[in-house]
DNA sequence: GTGGCCGTATGACAAATGTCATAACAAGGC
DNA sequence: GCCTTGTTATGACATTTGTCATACGGCCAC
């Protein structure tokens, strides 16, 4: 349990009413970790938020094959895991520190508490907010997920998901090859070669505006990939 | 002027108090939009807030050279420039729209009206999921910032800022290569290469744990590339 | 119809990057 | 000293992707 002058040194946690600095003092506690330590792993259910004081946390995937791809690193004052627990899900990633870390840690119920008396519209926005950053971290892995094939597969995953709320087996693309080109960062030629490849074979079929794909195909050509399973519907 | 059914039909503003309807209501307004049409541009600023109810809209960027990326698509229920609305800054890209679309759009004082009464804990909260989406948002952008140097620019420009506040000259990078590489999407043998070359045409210089590089030269490096220029700090 | 426009398709070649092998170098433990 | 370990460095070659040129096909206005 720290004081109320180290909590209210930090900067998220300045000038907030007594009510609120009561229920955070009583259940903050600051963590050191060495260099190369973890904060939490993948598919760890969240037990609170840290705010980094000092030092640096990578949050990253490896694979299988050994690669790792960090999808971000925080710094002193940014928060770290508030999605998580404000979502209630599980971590999607590994957070580990760069180097010898100072963190102070809110737990969960000293952390919702605050949200108490919040009206229904800004728990909504809030809540937004989160799936936001969520939809953001997968759109990164996205982008990471490897060859111009992989990103593309994994972004048409996205869309599927994002769209379509039953569990059919295609998915319907209505994006140009232009406009999917756009989205993975490859040239043109590029998604044509492979969309084209993937007509031939059977995997994908032509529609009058885009195509459509098998989602299981799509599955497995991304597989061993950076992009977590799925975006969580809206409650 | 939207009727409050209308309003209420949509997911966001289920269940609400009658206070915040009563609100709302009055700065609700519907629009629709060709395939193609702007829903804003970049570098405009926010006066309200948006909700797709029907349709698509693509966020994105264009370069000088005339090359599009795409920074994601949103769908309906989905809430867009809310983030800007609250940060008070302007557009960081275009939206557009990709099919007929129909939008719901609320203005920013019956928006922010929305807020009112809510606690700083709150708030605080609030602001700190925005800068997130905000870093999330460069984040994407580093990543389809083109070859592998300029990709490792960009990373490093946004580590610069983040950890740097004064307005020096050379930005210190505390990542080895492998991390770099992690960082980027590339293999470790590219970033080394890269930095070599930067060390050896005298635009970097070795460090005990990792190295250092000349701001201007990393900024004359991504000219011309999607990432925005600053993450505004925090307030 | 015909002509123009846009999206798609395909080939040939250049450039960037991945892959694998090997070596140099520094730091730390014995 | 020496050995181990981890990081950085470099070469050779395969693969992917970008680049440029050209052509095909559908669609719409006229």
């Amino acid at each position: 349990m720290l004081s109320l002058k180290e909590l209210s040194d930090v900067e998220r946690f300045k000038e907030l009413n007594s009510k609120c600095y009561k229920s955070l003092v009583s259940g903050a506690s600051a963590l050191s970790l060495k260099r190369g330590a973890e904060l939490f792993s993948e598919g760890e259910t969240p037990t609170g938020m840290f705010i980094i004081l000092k030092g640096s946390v990578k949050v990253s995937k490896t694979l299988t094959s050994g690669s790792e791809f960090v999808f971000d690193i925080f710094y002193p004052g940014e928060s770290l895991g508030e999605v998580s627990l404000l979502s209630e899900q599980d971590y999607p990633a590994v957070a580990t520190a760069l180097e010898d870390t100072r963190i102070l840690k809110i737990n969960k119920k000293a952390y919702l508490s605050t949200f108490e008396g919040t009206n229904q519209a800004v728990m909504k926005a809030i809540k937004e907010l989160c799936l936001r950053i969520k939809r953001q971290h997968r759109r990164i892995g996205e982008l990471s997920a490897g060859d111009v094939e992989k990103r593309i597969a994994s972004v048409i995953l996205s869309i599927g998901e994002r769209t379509q709320h039953s569990n059919t087996k295609t998915i319907s693309v209505n994006l140009s090859r232009q406009e999917l080109s756009a989205m993975v960062g490859a040239r043109i030629e590029t998604v044509i070669r492979i969309v084209s490849k993937w007509i031939d074979s059977g995997l994908a079929e032509k529609k009058t505006r885009g195509f459509k794909v098998k989602k299981e195909e799509m599955l497995f050509i991304i597989k061993d990939c950076y992009i977590s399973k799925a975006i969580p519907s809206k409650t």
